[in-house]
DNA sequence: TAGATTGTTAATCGATTAACAATC
DNA sequence: TAGATTGTTAATCGATTAACAATC
């Protein structure tokens, strides 16, 4: 149905697109050329176009872009025009924080699970939901239209559980295990490897020290 | 100091090789060729020793690399061979997370201190720790050597907050704030945006919805 | 020595930037 | 119409992959 298959590079520039035309909107700004917002954003005004131009043509010449318009276009591309129900395995600290934070369902994801697999945690409430028996996911997923997993667990149960996710259908995994999981190809996987990020800042600082 | 400036992307792929040695260290293997490792991690031997030798030829022609050595020449030039004093602004949902996650300090990132301006989290056991008024910040990091500050707060105060923290000379930031912050060339930020990473998967699964 | 595998140069591929005709 | 700015092609830059001489 694609033309030609966006790489992820422009694709993970998009949020930040959105997240600046939400901010121009919230300031009542209605329209802006691309050399403006390539100032706001750092970025040049050529990339601003290329990236835009993979998915349509929002603008107008001598104009520049309707905000607005464009900012609906965006969310539509990224798939936030739709809801999405989750659920959380593992009821650590992280999947505890994600289930308390707010701002995803704002945007239209859903926590409807949580699962653990410690008897200390299970029947526990976080965020408005029980934490279940991981033992009962496999039904839960099969009863349930579950669209995205969190995978908040140590990596020696991530595959474990992974092919329980794959097997029941699920589509997309949001892994913050510290393991590279592998799935068929019509199961995406976006991975946050917070170990990774805090390296990668020590790399740069160490960096840092270097050029002095 | 150095030759040639080292790209983010190969940077990016350091805490991975360093997390499939120390793989291999577990399982007792003590030698592999960049050939055997490519198939392990599903990228090119090519790419392999092309990275590694932006720092320096640590294998064995004939041989291999041996495991043990590279693993700490990785350590070391993630800069993981020393030990960083960490301070959380924000003691939501996630500050609390990263505070009671054991996994940073076993790499020598050690919380020393964690900051809140709600009043009702202000005196809370955090982590080991006791949550201290943001507005003491200020003083805290001028009496104690602080190497990182990790930024879980709303994006609001996150700009306010940033120059406190680089008047203070803190030379890296963990960024979770939903906004891009401006700081001085010798100040690194990494930023960890979760809300931009769960959009970014819903744009790959509407592109599998696309595709089929 | 023969086989294996690196380190490194060269070739290719892809992404970013520049340029400009089209057009609002 | 004149000025502005897009959409898009062409040029450049950088990153990945291939190839192979060096050498363990």
């Amino acid at each position: 149905m694609e033309e030609d298959k966006i790489s992820i590079a422009v694709v993970k520039r998009l949020p930040r697109y959105y997240r600046y035309l939400g901010d121009l909107l919230d300031n009542g700004i209605t329209r802006i050329s691309s050399g403006e917002l390539s100032k706001k954003m750092h970025i040049t005004a050529s990339q601003i176009r290329q990236d835009l131009n993979k998915f349509g043509r929002f603008g107008q010449r001598g104009y520049g872009y309707d905000v607005e318009l464009l900012y609906e276009e965006i969310k539509r591309i990224l798939g936030l025009d739709r809801q999405y129900n989750m659920v959380i395995i593992g009821a650590g600290n992280l999947g505890q924080a994600l289930a308390n934070y707010g701002n995803f369902s704002r945007r239209g994801f859903n926590f409807i699970g949580i699962f653990d697999k410690d008897p200390n945690k299970i029947g526990m409430e976080v965020g408005n939901m029980r934490v279940q028996d991981v033992g009962e996911l496999d039904a839960f997923l099969n009863k349930n239209s579950v669209d995205i997993a969190v995978l908040s667990i140590p990596k020696t149960n991530a595959s474990q559980i992974t092919s329980i996710l794959v097997k029941n259908g699920i589509r997309g995994i949001w892994n913050y295990s510290h393991i590279d999981l592998r799935t068929p190809d019509d199961v995406v996987v976006e991975n946050v490897h917070l170990t990774d990020s805090v390296m990668t800042l020590s790399y740069k600082l160490s960096e840092l020290e270097n050029s002095k």
